[in-house]
DNA sequence: CCATTGTAGATGCAATTGCATGTAATAGCT
DNA sequence: AGCTATTACATGCAATTGCATCTACAATGG
């Protein structure tokens, strides 16, 4: 009679190490977007947004290729699209080769934004992470943390 | 004159590890939150309170002190055990100490449904991301997140 | 060509979150 | 004691999210 019914318990060490990226993501982006909107930027989902258009090869991608590079929901980059949109960082423009498909293009005021927010979003990630980790500890990190994606 | 002036620049290393920090947490989280809706249970905020009133030695804590220990805002916490005093899971009672205060106490209902939920939930850490890592690789990465405690 | 199925994106509505502020009670100072 | 500041928690309201569903177009199979 087989005694371990219930197999894939995790050890205790697993469960630690769980809580402790569990906690470590929420401290530090609850730190990176306190910084961001106490210096009057919008929130990091939007620089997400833009940041994928800006480094795309003509600046402009279907919202489904977004979806895919920021995990966003499909009815949630609909609608931050929309924001972005009426905040004149986005254009939407009309996909030729396919009906139901749109390009968002990232617009000047797009980038400029994008750039001001990098400025903030990089030394928020350097003060509060870069700074407590030597050069082997970050590519340690990397590693472990690439099994993820 | 120094050419400097903008400190505290993370190097492209120290990006990737940024990036592959809140990646890696957003998809095992969103894995994990997909687990718990597939089996009928609530979201792992529920569980969070929940754990804490279970572990504590009474089974039951004041606001703040869950407010310290899940990192939840003060008035998304204050609805939150609305919810789930609502739900029969827990209940407040009055703190006689101090007239502003409260117990939030664990209902017999609440370790139920904290018991149930972690079948799920430990299920779901294991295969995500316990059984991506070894003992060693456990412990380093517990030991590099606890730095941002 | 037509019917069915699949894909891209939008949207109504309810639930949750964020923000600002409110209320009640305690603590601290003079 | 009396006044002010602080702490604990709640709440109105706007913004965002989640869920389910909808529309429009495209692809596939007969």
């Amino acid at each position: 009679m087989s005694e371990k019914t219930n197999r894939a318990k995790p050890s205790d060490a697993v469960i630690d190490a769980w809580i402790g990226l569990m906690r470590a993501q929420q401290r530090l982006l609850g730190q990176i977007e306190a910084d961001l909107k106490q210096a009057g930027l919008p929130a990091l989902g939007w620089y997400d947004v833009l940041w994928e258009l800006v480094r795309s090869p003509q600046g402009k991608l279907r919202p489904f290729e977004i979806e895919e590079r920021t995990l966003l929901a499909q009815y949630n980059l609909s609608r931050l699209i929309d924001r972005l949109e009426k905040a004149g960082l986005v254009q939407r423009q009309t996909f030729d080769q396919d009906g139901r498909g749109q390009w968002v293009v990232v617009t000047e005021e797009g980038r400029a934004l994008q750039k001001r927010m990098w400025k903030v979003y990089a030394r928020a990630i350097e003060e509060n992470f870069g700074a407590k980790l030597s050069e082997a500890d970050v590519a340690t990190l990397t590693s472990l943390l690439s099994r993820f994606s």
